[in-house]
DNA sequence: GTGAAAGCGCTAACAC
DNA sequence: GTGTTAGCGCTTTCAC
């Protein structure tokens, strides 16, 4: 009992070969009934569990995925979690998942590496591009490396799936001008995140594009966070009397202006307009409801582990690479109480 | 290039035999220096990297433990997560991540299964007990499973390492005692859950300490959400007119019910004091700040790597069995707006 | 349908 | 210090 079944244990109580219980374990068509049957009542009664480390040593594959992700503190990296695993489960793949905390060249090369001799199938990598990290790491990856695919993460010549960041910010801006705001601000986030920047640039393109003003007192860089928030909101509001709503690149970031807006005694809507990014779940119960765009943010993690796993397969078939693929996915705009000014009825001219 | 080297081919290349390139590898100390360091040059010029499912094999250890967790979309469980890796990683240890939707007992006899055949080292249980499932696949679990680990859990001869949910609800409850409230209700957690329960327990036997009314209709059931908090708060104040506290289980449903008291023009802290439990990173930007328990939940992680590593250590060395272990981590209270009397000055009678 | 032999990549035990 | 032999638990190939 305290020591594991192997094969041939099963192979010798069934009066086999170890053999046949290999077919019989997977599955194969090749097996007289009788002994199918026979055979998975032993193994029933052994609780024999065949060691997939001895089968991966001969086959070549693990059926387990690499993640590198970070932040999953945040609701925003552990709800994808949550989709590659269920996917991953789906197809009967197993994660092993590496954290990064800084985001530094020596770190990647050590994970690399490590998912090297852990033979890892795929690699999935939820790491956010920051700086101009990316071409740090690019290159030890492109050999000898996996199917990798990377999440909201531009890459050139690699596989890539993505959540629409500029459509997201586009949408955001769209609404606040919709609601006939006249003075629309941004809170950003760290001007070296890629998303960031989309954002940014969905939102200075759109309210141009419109017609309004682009004042560079306009934007303040926060740092994700509620408290980032309140102290970018605090520059904005001081330096521009006439803003009348901003586009907050995430809804932490969000919670902060809403509450500094209410210490000053600034309405919302009224007086100004918000819109987050995200959407939080707490979102809904902020004060005022923010209204926010919402990543499918499952739906990421889910399509990465099946784009990942194709390319598992292609890879095993022909030895030929796989074509590089990017696939993109569209945020949508769930409009609340913070954007929405009660005296404005929603009348366009 | 494209194929991965072995270390047969090292050892080709290097002149030498398997063995010696093992010893090089494993870091043993009886290498003539001149070879130690020929071989570590091809090993770097040849990029190998040693098959861990070769070495496992035959090592009988994987360093790897197996996850088994459920609502990573939530604040507290990922935060969990994020102290296992990096305490797992300190220790040489992976992650293989499974997570559960249904807490029912198929599932886990599968997972355990699973687990059972991937060579996990150990197991790191941190599913919530809910109802009785405890009692449904704890038997299952003791024969011929690996070094096990549970947390939040109470188990009756298995280790655990769980944070003091009583002494969290009794901190919360005397707080808004000593800020001289008087009718003090709860919004407890879905009965069935273990520390809903005990959160609950250390609410009551505080209040009735302290000679304050108990009545049922003090306490109202939530599912830990914002918007299961509005609905519970709602029925508390309808039901008690006299309420002047609530101590809300976790800070979601406490946002919840901010929000409605701001709805009903109910001020906090002032008609009602509010203290949550969690902490979340929100929290201190909700309106008001959110007085709250703070629960070492990355420390959690940590402690349950570094013991159930122990186990294992132990486990392997004698075959006896490890003493079942609980470890006890303490909450704190983290005191904000919501829950301080603005015309209640600090004196005590 | 079933079995025997060989070997995946590595390390343990022993020889020298 | 270094090499040889054996074998971890499994699947592949090929024989019968």
């Amino acid at each position: 009992m305290s020591k594991k079944a192997t094969l041939k244990e099963v192979a010798l109580a069934a009066g086999v070969s170890a053999q046949t219980v290999s077919r019989v374990v997977n599955k194969r068509p090749d097996v007289a009934e009788d002994t199918r049957l026979h055979i998975q009542q032993i193994i029933e009664d052994m609780g024999y569990q065949p060691n997939t480390h001895a089968r991966s040593l001969i086959t070549r594959h693990s059926y387990t995925l690499g993640v590198v992700a970070t932040g999953l503190e945040f609701f925003g990296p552990s709800t994808v979690l949550v989709g590659l695993q269920q996917e991953a489960e789906k197809l009967g793949y197993s994660l092993n998942l590496i954290l990064t905390q800084e985001l530094e060249k020596e770190d990647y090369r050590h994970i690399l590496n490590n998912f090297g001799g852990s033979q890892v199938d795929g690699i999935i990598w939820a790491v956010p591009p920051v700086g101009d990290s990316r071409e740090l790491y690019i290159a030890p990856l492109l050999s000898d490396t996996p199917p990798i695919i990377f999440l909201n993460h531009p890459q050139v010549g690699l596989s890539v799936v993505a959540i629409d960041n500029h459509h997201g910010a586009v949408l955001a801006t769209q609404h606040l001008i919709e609601q006939r705001y006249q003075h629309i601000g941004i809170i950003t986030g760290p001007s070296s995140w890629w998303e960031a920047s989309e954002r940014y640039r969905g939102w200075k393109e759109t309210i141009t594009a419109a017609g309004l003003a682009f004042k560079s007192s306009f934007v303040a860089e926060g740092d994700w966070t509620a408290a980032g928030g309140e102290k970018a909101f605090l520059e904005l509001v001081e330096q521009n009397h006439e803003l009348d709503a901003i586009f907050v690149s995430n809804d932490q970031m969000a919670l902060g202006a809403l509450k500094t807006a209410h210490r000053l005694g600034k309405t919302i809507p009224d007086n100004l307009g918000i819109v987050g990014f995200d959407d939080y779940p707490e979102s809904a119960f902020f004060i005022p409801s923010l209204t926010t765009i919402r990543q499918p943010l499952k739906e990421m993690g889910a399509a990465a582990v099946r784009e990942v796993v194709q390319m598992i397969a292609v890879h095993r078939e022909n030895q030929e690479e796989y074509e590089p693929k990017t696939i993109t996915l569209q945020p949508r705009l769930i409009i609340r109480e913070s954007s929405s000014k009660r005296q404005n009825p929603e009348v366009h001219f």
